[in-house]
DNA sequence: CATGAATGAGTCTTCATTCAT
DNA sequence: CATGAATGAAGACTCATTCAT
């Protein structure tokens, strides 16, 4: 599958110092990486960057974005605030690539769920998107789970950018409905935005609740969902 | 109906301050409110304690609490950040108050709209329970959209004094389904917690994406989750 | 003699916080002033903010610009550094004033000079704005000799609100060249800009190693200067 | 002519660090000129201190010292800050060297000017003497011009070490004029030092507002400046 | 020689809070 | 009751400097 396209200002090589240095040490990388294996071969410099992400992701998730520091985040990757600006141009770029790798993680992994099912009803598709949307959401991704928990708080300029990929993969789900109602495994009279918003309003509220306790425990999770969703509470 | 008894700190008299000030305060305000009418013998007092709050609530629904500054909550009531300090003793006051005004006002509205259906089918109480949990967190209160979308972010401290009132409103509802089960309203092999935390979810989560046109917009939706929650999307 | 306006964007009153405020207080101020006498009708607020402005002013001559810090200037002006920023925006406005109001000092006193003469040779009127500019810059005014010595090492951005008035203050000196070359007192082929490039400059480098020491020492300077640029030194 | 002895502390070879090394590296130099030509044979270390010197020069004559980071110089030398700590020991270093180099041009061309016209006026020698000080100002040094721009600005204990080259200067000039005063070409009362002031203030002010163009424009500016300072502005 | 990465002291700035008026 | 003015602690960010590689 193909990796979804990164929408994030913190991509254009246009700034000097941090900006600059990124590009350079990240097209490195991926040379390595297609040479090599995954992690070990990994920069110095990434791996600070990669870890400042993680501990921002946490923070940003447990008490928002204007509620985290700096020095949080810097004293959770064991290094010192003013050195985050080897890494960053500011507390927003880090939001920025947060937000954007937490989102293109979920849609990856819903995304392959489904296109790796094959031939399978419409209803087992959708099972299948739930359950990677609550893999991804509490189990593999702190910037997923920061992601669908601040978005919502942030102001008009930091929420911009992230736009247009939110909006594909809100697309990506009501394709999914759509072509489970053309199939007449949806009631043909169930609209499918304010469906869609109900499904992944369901599934993303967990993130208030649902603490992990086991792998098992997020699936038996999606596949109560999925029950709930298709067949609703009443007596069969 | 009873009112829902506040278990805020906010409460206790306690400290000196703006508290002591406070309770002052309204003991004028009852003697006043003896010799003259009802609404318009509101001190001038406590129309800014209101105004205060209102602003508060709007403010720190759309940005959250750490990202909301006093200038910002005083410029909204039109007044001069300094005083706030007559009315309250800190933010956290503030946001105390906010919170608990927030969470009493659903579970009222959702008790009261629950109490007055009378004799109806368990379905029918349920359905009526979330179209006033909507009602207030969509249109009669800023308070309550402000504690649903805060709440989670909160650090410990501030959420504590908050649990009892969260845990009895999260009983009620559970009471709800619980008797509709029983009733065999609702699949017996449903369980009441992540049933509860399901429907919640999609209800709190329209904050993120509502945006109220008009009343029956509201009820609308009230209507669709409803059928969605009992029916689910199968065809029938 | 009409103040000359002032072309610096402190003076809109388009932002809110300090420059509101600011522009409330000096409405007043101006009305006091005309009912009474001078500087001790003024608010605390406007005093504050003057002593800022001295404060910095000195700083800047001695240090330049980016050399001085806010709490250097807080601490000079016995008030600690956050409380500036109830007076100012930011250390860039400051600036902006101090330049301001420097400018505008040596140009009105030179043209008071100038304009109180009356029917005098050209070379008196010249030679009072001679005495005129090295009196503001020497003796009267930190806020002149600041602009004079940080002015040509800012960046572009803090120059450009200056420039019209620094034009119009070279103009003015051309004016009193060619008036004096016009009447036949300066050499007919003595160009006029350079000429005003030369005079002005010799003056503003005092700055540089000039140290008052009393009135006298200041005009007789002055004296001296007017005779090297009308006679040079040549043997008579 | 003899070189102008340094005054400056970035000559002992007393600290550790760069300083070391350096003189090191200059022992090697040393050998290789003698072995090789003349200027080809620059170390690599040589080149790199003097483009940083080069750098620095500039941006401090257009910024100002404390408005430059080493990150600019750097920049402006094509290496990395970190870099300059093997040809510098300090910030301060840097600056010490610039200013040296700055007065040490000025002085050597005036006084090489003023030695190479052999027997002339003292006027003619004066006026070599000006040409040669704008000509090292405006056109070959940037180094000229960065020590008589930053000079006044700087902390006492960075003036410090550069007093006595400056005194030196000074009396170079007052001897020129005294000369011409004996010898009856300036007037017997024109005192020497606001002389020298006004002169040496005069010129150096260019740097404010000349733009070079081409050669002949110092020349044509020098020889104007002559004019003026020997004759003044009267009609003759 | 040069760099990448980090540090810590210090900068400007913000903000909850205080208090005299 | 409300404000104007100030404070101090903390926040984001900068920068000279260090040092292993």
């Amino acid at each position: 599958m193909r990796a979804i396209r990164s929408s994030t200002r913190s991509r254009d090589g246009s700034r000097p110092g941090a900006a600059a240095r990124r590009s350079k040490a990240t097209s490195v990388a991926n040379k390595r990486n297609t040479e090599a294996e995954d992690a070990p071969a990994q920069l110095k410099s990434e791996r600070s960057r990669d870890l400042i992400l993680k501990s921002a992701a946490q923070l940003f998730r447990r008490q928002g974005f204007s509620a985290t520091t700096l020095r949080q985040i810097a004293a959770k990757a064991k290094i010192k605030a003013g050195s985050i600006y080897y890494h960053f141009d500011s507390k927003e770029e880090i939001l920025d690539e947060v937000l954007d790798r937490g989102l293109r993680h979920v849609f990856e992994t819903v995304k392959n769920a489904v296109e790796q099912a094959g031939k399978v009803s419409h209803r087992r598709r959708i099972g299948l998107a739930i359950e990677a949307h609550l893999v991804a959401l509490l189990e593999t991704s702190d910037f997923t789970s920061a992601n669908i928990r601040i978005y919502g708080q942030l102001p008009e300029h930091l929420k911009k950018p992230h736009r247009p990929l939110r909006r594909a993969y809100a697309e990506y789900w009501d394709q999914l409905f759509i072509n489970a109602r053309r199939a007449g495994e949806i009631r043909a009279d169930m609209e499918v935005v304010p469906l869609r918003m109900f499904v992944i309003g369901a599934l993303n509220w967990t993130i208030e609740w649902f603490r992990l306790e086991n792998r098992d425990a997020v699936l038996e999770l999606a596949r109560r969902t999925e029950t709930l969703i298709f067949e609703g509470v009443n007596k069969p």
